[in-house]
RNA sequence: GUCUCCGUAGCUCAGUGGAUUAGAGCGUUUGGUUGCGGUCCAAAAGGUCGCAGGUUCGAAUCCUGCCGGGGACGCCA
């Protein structure tokens, strides 16, 4: 159980006990809120209750505070529990208590920092189901720096709701058909009618060089078979079209797979947008639609009401009888909620699609699904610079830079770090060129650094023969180290804050400051040292500190180096 | 114009549901460590938290307005 919900269950009986004995007045308790002083003198944490409750009481602060007191269940989790005007109630761990952690913290290895513990099978079957979708960049040309945020985001995010007790699963919605593929489609055949020496106009849309290849490489597999001249039928046009956009899909999808893995993002389902409309999904969230009278007709289009006054109706159906990709949408929140029964559904989304949020949401209740149950998480855009220069970032225009140039550069490892480290609603700017230059000293590699020393130092036990075996913890007892076991224990909630406020980037934070309190243990205290039972414990602590690093490089997708 | 995100140290950014004296990294200055790896440790300097009001016992944090920057307002996705 995390520490903050122990203490929020301690004060709320102590409140009720006091209430009980008519120490304190009867009133509705407000939340207990827990928090982590900044200032370490001050304990572990605190608890603001009594100055909250004041004016329910009736009562000082300070007199409140000191009832909560008198009345706490004693533990063993605490050495220290004061009040501190103007009414606090600080609470400090006991060393004992902190000492005992770190034979936990071996015992739970790999499953230190998870939430809720796993069953037998490596799953918990009873586990809420969630979904993260993210990427979802339209299939149109190679993975961008800008989608790569989106991946390291959804990624990352997906890791910790795993560790918080959530069964997960990663899709990338594929967005097959519509204008965009048309538009790509078109493209395409002018570069494989080029190869094939036509004398065409380039398109206006889609043009990388990407394109120029692919058209060749069709040019040559498949010779004149889709070339079209005056006299095509239309059948013919209509086969090289439907050739075309299969193909551009399939390769464009393989590069995109290819470099998602290569930052190490890997999807459950690439889940097809053309698949709503196979499947009849599409008809029936309309059919649905148009029973509860949410649609109406105007200028040949069909529109969808909205049911906020202040927000405009949107097409769902163009006047040429398509559907936008709005319906699209439509159609994939019934189908991740009412068809999958997702218990959550997350889609993690540009800021550009900011404007859409709120209709979507919108539908899903018109189609009475809980909006609740769908949540966005919004990043802002990357700007790529180099040298300062600013780098446009258009698929349609052609003009790009893409995640596999840039992790040629810099590593997948301080990619990742870079884009996580950000909070995801403040826009960043990733130059190049200063990337490059600073990857050597991005704090990725001081983490890295504490795991690679501390297997060092267990290379240096093994040449001493020395062992952790029948350590005794309660040796523990110079601050450095009381420092660390704090920090260790800190990924438990660092990990449910990050589930609970989709804030993926608390993450590489938590991180450095464990990187920072292990570095400075291992300045103050040897561990292999000429006493065995001072070593054997500081050997626990180390490794205790090795895991917790690991755990949340793991988290991160980030590597794990025994050795740098 | 409407909506939204951002504005915190020279730079890049954290800062949870309001809380006691506002933080980190880089950079600068100084000291230490060089025998478990110097990709390390410690200290200093550096901020009227964009501006102005408001709420409160208490505001970087909540509310209102303004200024500055990004984004969105399509029968594109």
């Amino acid at each position: 159980m995390l520490i903050q919900t122990k203490i929020t269950q301690l004060i709320i009986a102590a409140i009720q006990t006091a209430q009980t004995a008519g120490d304190l007045p009867e009133f509705d308790i407000p939340e207990v809120m827990v928090e982590r002083p900044k200032e370490a003198s001050h304990g572990d944490y605190a608890v603001p209750s009594a100055l909250k409750m004041a004016r329910l009481a009736g009562m000082a602060p300070v007199k409140i505070a000191e009832q909560i007191i008198t009345h706490l269940e004693k533990t063993d989790y605490f050495s220290d529990v004061t009040v501190a005007p103007p009414g606090f109630i600080n609470l400090r761990l006991a060393d004992s208590w902190l000492h005992q952690q770190v034979d936990q913290v071996l015992k739970e290895e790999d499953t230190f920092g998870r939430l809720v513990p796993l069953g037998k099978g490596g799953t918990d079957k009873k586990a809420k189901k969630v979904q993260v979708e993210f990427v979802s960049a339209n299939p149109t040309g190679p993975f961008v720096v800008g989608s790569g945020r989106n991946a390291v985001l959804g990624d990352t995010l997906a890791n910790i709701l795993e560790v918080a007790g959530y069964n997960v699963q990663r899709e990338y919605y594929v967005n097959d058909i519509g204008t965009q593929i048309e538009n790509l489609a078109k493209a395409l055949y002018i570069r494989y009618a080029q190869a094939m020496g036509q004398d065409l106009p380039d398109p206006e849309e889609y043009m990388g060089e990407y394109l120029v290849e692919m058209g060749r490489v069709i040019a040559t597999s498949y010779g004149k078979k889709y070339l079209l001249t005056d006299n095509s039928s239309d059948d013919a046009r209509r086969q090289a079209m439907n050739f075309m956009r299969q193909q551009a899909l399939e390769r464009t999808l393989e590069t995109i797979k290819a470099d998602t893995a290569l930052i190490r993002v890997n999807f459950d389902r690439w889940f097809s947008e053309q698949s709503l409309y196979e499947d009849k999904t599409y008809n029936f969230v309309y059919n649905k639609l148009q029973t509860k009278g949410m649609l109406m007709e105007r200028d040949g289009a069909i529109w969808l009401k909205s049911g906020d006054e202040e927000d405009k109706e949107n097409v769902v159906v163009r006047s040429d009888g398509r559907p936008t990709y709005f319906a699209s949408d439509i159609a994939y929140v019934w189908d991740k909620l009412a068809k999958r029964g997702f218990d959550w559904a997350i889609a993690v989304w540009g800021a550009d699609h900011h404007g859409h949020m709120k209709r979507v949401k919108e539908a899903a209740r018109s189609l009475d699904l809980d909006p609740n149950k769908f949540s966005i998480l919004l990043y802002q855009l990357v700007n790529i610079t180099r040298d300062g220069v600013p780098v446009r970032q258009s698929k349609r225009a052609g003009d790009f830079v893409t995640v596999r140039e840039v992790v040629e550069e810099i590593g997948v490892d301080v990619f990742r770090f870079m884009l996580l480290t950000r909070s995801a609603d403040s826009a960043m700017e990733l130059d190049l060129e200063l990337a490059k230059r600073e990857s050597s000293d991005n704090p990725i590699f001081y983490i890295q650094y504490a795991h690679a020393r501390i297997a060092s130092i267990f290379r240096k036990a093994v040449e001493e023969g020395a062992t952790m075996g029948g350590g005794d913890v309660n040796l523990l007892e110079h601050p450095s180290e009381l420092a660390l076991i704090r920090q260790i224990l800190r990924l438990p909630e660092t990990v449910a804050f990050a589930a609970e406020n989709l804030a993926p980037h608390q993450l590489t934070h938590y991180a450095q400051e464990l990187a920072n309190a292990f570095h400075a243990f291992y300045h103050e205290c040897h561990v292999v040292i000429d006493d065995d039972e001072l070593t054997a414990a500081r050997l626990k602590l180390v490794r205790a500190a090795q895991i917790a690093l690991a755990n949340t490089l793991r988290l991160m997708g980030m590597s794990i180096p025994e050795r740098m």
